[in-house]
RNA sequence: GCACCGGUAGCUCAGCUGGAUAGAGCACCAGACUUCGAAUCUGGGGGUCGCGGGUUCGAAUCCUGCCCGGUGCGCCA
């Protein structure tokens, strides 16, 4: 459904054209003195710049028009040119119905016939998700929820690591461990155990091993480089572990996500292109787009107008190695053949801002993307209390295991300190605390713009007072508890009405929630819907405290406030959900 | 060196397609529960929006110079 904003911008974009003037003036925005009225319109200021005459009298002149209209209660003038508008009740109350009876419940229909594909940057094979997981899973996933409410057909995919050298560092070290010899019998050629020679657990420790060993000593990063172009090669050994490698991990992964609730669309990755990688690059000599240097093959990707050098994208290494530009080369004419997306959304951390410059104007040289905008979605850095990278006490890296663990934890203390969930069973209350935990992670993460890194402070992430994941889950959790008590004193249910302040202010809040749909999405920014869901939680408050629902004597007046009571929970828990948070039956 | 991101209240951060008195949460002060879960609500104090120039009727927002912090810059991902 349309927004109430972008319906009186256009009002009074007529107003402004049926005065000469470019109906864009009209766009009408909520208002800065909440005190004076409920939406303003600015057009008048700018129009007055446009046309050389004083801003008050077009204002004059666009309110006159206004004040025709029956949606407004009000329309006044202010200051320089300030048009200050209020809306009627009876078109609060007729939207307010027309979004309680809508499943999408508001949601804007941006993506109507329009296909995204979104990245995840995925991790790698191999390596236990840790904290610099966190951003990209939780940034994403939110992103695909609002996307595909927002109308938006979705693929998400998680888009492993999977084909560049730490695949050859690890084939390395397994073959110095001598673990698994029969893989690298150059005269044996099949076929191979169908069980792993390792177990996540193996690679966990295997990978840093295999990277330190690398990192320490000359000739074995050569021979990892050197397994990995075998393997990218075809070597049927390295192949076979390989194989096993990727499904090993992959069992590993999706029980991390499971319990961080986030599900992907496909489960690709790097290697998945592999048989696309040799045309494209034959292809792409052809045509003369990408060419030789330094022994590598690479496209130069500057322009003349760049302020600063941009180096150019390496297709194949020296050694004959494919890097994952190249797969993220190939990865493009895969979705576009696939999919042929809209819009292709890269959330990885900003620090490879680069790298996707580099991949996407190769791409768009080549005329790789179809119809596809390329876009990166980064993100900041998540820093430790002392500011500095978020790390383990002993200074390692820290797992995403461990942290869920913790913020499970710490939920569970929260609630023991506020009494909640006491008398439940043993499982409800883990699972509460689990819920309460990841919500607070979840919450903490999303709130503050993308670009900006943030200290994790898990203490302050777990608080049930302000601006957190449990302040709302608890904020649903007890509209529930009244819906429910109502339904067992048998109160009905009916339309909300204005019938005070408080619900005026509560209607109006909830009808901008298309407005903080389309602004999340155009912006890339789930923190749009955190400020949201806060706001509306807040009002509710302010309602609930306001008017007493139970004991109110005017049996219509209360089922009206019960079905208000009913369309702010839906809200509220549909905006929840876009940020990938569960809500409790109770806590 | 060059580029990118950030610098807004004591703390953590929104706001940045220019608009009225710069907001929120936490912390602090003062109020409000014999009734729906006070984990709440109401009110208050607290800011040279890093610094200097510029554009504009109007700048936290745009341009420019500088300072501080983080990050990146050809064969890692």
């Amino acid at each position: 459904m349309n927004s109430l904003l972008s319906d009186l911008s256009a009002i009074a974009g007529r107003a402004f054209a049926a005065e000469g003037f470019d109906p864009a003036l009209g766009a009408v925005q909520v208002s800065d003195r909440p005190d004076l009225a409920q939406f303003q319109c600015n057009g008048a200021l700018a129009a007055a710049k446009a046309a050389k005459s004083p801003p008050r009298g077009i204002a004059e002149r666009i309110a006159a028009r206004l004040g025709a209209e029956s949606v407004f209660a009000k329309v006044a003038l202010a200051g320089p040119g300030f048009i200050n508008l209020d809306v009627a009740d009876p078109i609060l109350e007729s939207r307010t119905a027309g979004m309680a009876g809508d499943d999408r419940l508001g949601a804007p229909g941006t993506g109507q016939g329009k296909t995204l594909v979104i990245d995840f940057g995925g991790p790698n094979v191999a390596k236990p998700m840790h904290v610099g997981h966190l951003r990209t899973s939780i940034i994403g996933d939110s992103l695909q929820r609002l996307f595909r409410a927002n109308g938006w057909r979705v693929l998400s995919d998680i888009h492993l690591g999977d084909w560049g050298l730490p695949m050859g560092q690890l084939i390395a070290e397994i073959r110095h461990r001598g673990i698994a010899p029969v893989y690298f019998d150059a005269n044996y050629s099949g076929p191979y155990p169908e069980q792993s020679p390792v177990t996540m657990d193996g690679l966990e420790e295997l990978y840093p091993a295999a990277s330190a060993a690398c990192k320490a000593d000359p000739a074995r990063l050569e021979e990892a480089r050197q397994a990995t172009a075998e393997l990218q090669a075809g070597r049927p050994g390295y192949r076979a572990l390989w194989r096993h490698f990727f499904e090993v991990s992959q069992a590993g992964l999706k029980r991390e996500f499971a319990s961080l609730g986030i599900r992907f669309d496909l489960w690709k990755g790097e290697a998945d292109v592999d048989p696309l990688i040799a045309p494209m690059i034959d292809d792409l000599k052809a045509r003369h787009i990408a060419e030789p240097s330094e022994g590598a093959l690479i496209i130069p990707v500057g322009e003349p107008d760049d302020r600063k050098e941009i180096p150019p994208l390496i297709l194949l290494k020296s050694d004959g190695a494919v890097l994952y530009s190249t797969t993220d080369l190939a990865t493009i004419i895969d979705r576009v053949r696939s999919y042929d997306p809209d819009l292709i959304l890269y959330v990885v951390d900003q620090r490879q801002h680069l790298h996707f410059e580099q991949v996407f104007r190769a791409a768009l040289r080549a005329g790789l993307n179809g119809r596809a905008v390329l876009e990166h979605v980064g993100y900041g850095t998540v820093n430790g209390t002392d500011g500095k990278p978020f790390k383990t006490r002993a200074g390692g890296v820290m797992k995403l295991y461990d942290l869920i663990a913790m913020a499970t934890d710490e939920a569970a203390e929260r609630l023991k300190e506020q009494g909640l969930a006491a008398d439940y069973a043993p499982d409800e209350q883990a699972e509460i605390a689990k819920a309460v935990g990841i919500a607070a992670i979840k919450f903490a993460d999303l709130v503050n713009f993308r670009t900006s890194d943030y200290v994790f402070d898990l203490a302050r992430f777990t608080r049930f007072e302000g601006r957190t994941g449990p302040y709302l889950q608890y904020a649903a959790v007890r509209i529930q508890s009244i819906l429910r008590k109502a339904d067992s004193e048998g109160f009905a249910r009916a339309e909300p009405l204005i019938r005070s302040s408080e619900e005026r202010r509560l209607f109006l809040q909830l009808l901008a929630v298309t407005d903080a749909m389309v602004a999340a999405e155009t912006r890339r920014a789930p923190n749009v819907l955190c400020d949201y869901a806060f706001a509306l939680a807040q009002e509710f408050s302010r309602f609930y405290t306001a008017h007493h629902i139970m004991s109110e004597t005017d049996t219509a007046l209360r089922a009206a406030r019960l079905g208000l009571c009913d369309l702010t929970l839906r809200v509220l828990v549909k905006i929840l959900d876009l940020l990938g948070i569960d809500v409790p039956a109770r806590m």
